[in-house]
DNA sequence: ACCTGAACACCGTTCAAGT
DNA sequence: ACCTGAACACCGTTCAAGT
């Protein structure tokens, strides 16, 4: 049917991953919506463990890519930390579906091994960017700014989560502005 | 075996659900565990759905009786607030487990309605408790004090699925620690 | 090179049957 | 009142077989 069936696997995988989680992968109903039988799958993926490894993978990229835009056409530091939350909320707006390494982290002591591997890879690419951008904008030193940069990256993860539990956008939205009015997230 | 075979599947479904989420409560394991048949839990428990939410019930109902007691074992409200963070810090502590409530929170679309409405009871005892410690505390807006309970609980709550993927619960308390510099949590 | 049907051990669930 | 064995449709996985 597709024309590349390896591809249209990948994107009904994540699509399901982001909505059930690495458990919520089925085989049989991936196969049912690329239009092959769910042993073919195996042809192009050694196990679920491989395929939800790839998933994982391919997401921490597209998601540090797309990091590297933000900062690149935000005017300032201050300005692209201000966008930083937008990835998160994104994923809510679109059918209130979940960043694929806060799933998998709460999966995460049931994952495959080369699953969490890519797991660890999201948190490490998001805390890395949040990191260079604090450098840049402030004065402090650089012990507080990673220190910084992962509680920052651990909570927008933590409103992402509550958010979705209710259904609500706006949630997060006055979330992030706490966020900001506490101070844990720097304005420009 | 047991003198009450009910409240041995519960213990046993609590557990499996704090390391492996709703998802994870396997029937034969733990009828294993009881020293019963898998078919025999329908005789305690109606379904799956019923088990996992009777199981939430007593989860957030043992919370909020906790809560109180650090309410009522503490000096001011400050030092309550300072104490807070030591139930998710427990959960890591012990066996690397995560809060019941957060894990849920992955797996929120494909719970059953019952065990849903536990979920959402668990977040609702822990922001009005954090809701009415602030109020104690400080001299702003009760609106103000509302957003910021949510936005500690969830901020507490991302630490505790961040700190589990490192099994490092040092982290947890590093990131405290700079939620208490940033003010999102105030100090006493 | 790519796909399939049939089988495997696993799961939640049901139900008639046992004590 | 409490428990069981056997069966059901479901799952990931394997494998010999098809084109």
């Amino acid at each position: 049917m597709s024309v590349n069936a390896r591809e249209a696997i990948l994107a009904e995988a994540k699509h399901a991953a982001q909505k059930h989680g690495y458990n919520g992968i089925n085989f049989r109903s991936i196969a049912s919506a690329v239009g092959i039988k769910n042993a073919s799958i195996y042809y192009h993926f050694d196990s679920k463990a491989s395929l939800g490894a790839a998933v994982a993978h391919r997401y921490w990229q597209d998601t540090a890519q797309h990091l590297e835009t933000i900062r690149s056409t935000s005017a300032s530091a201050g300005e692209a930390l201000k966008r930083y939350p937008a990835i998160f909320r994104q994923s809510l707006e679109d059918d209130n579906r979940l960043c694929l390494s806060s799933f998998m982290a709460a999966e995460y002591e049931d994952l495959p091994h080369d699953v969490k591997v890519e797991v660890q890879a999201f948190v490490d690419a998001n805390v890395a960017w949040l990191n260079q951008v604090l450098s840049e904008k402030g004065t402090g030193s650089s012990e507080d700014y990673k220190k910084q940069a992962l509680a920052i990256y651990t909570a927008v993860a933590g409103a992402q989560l509550i958010a979705r539990i209710h259904k609500n956008t706006e949630l997060f939205d006055e979330l992030m502005v706490t966020y900001q009015q506490t101070g844990l997230i720097p304005i420009i």
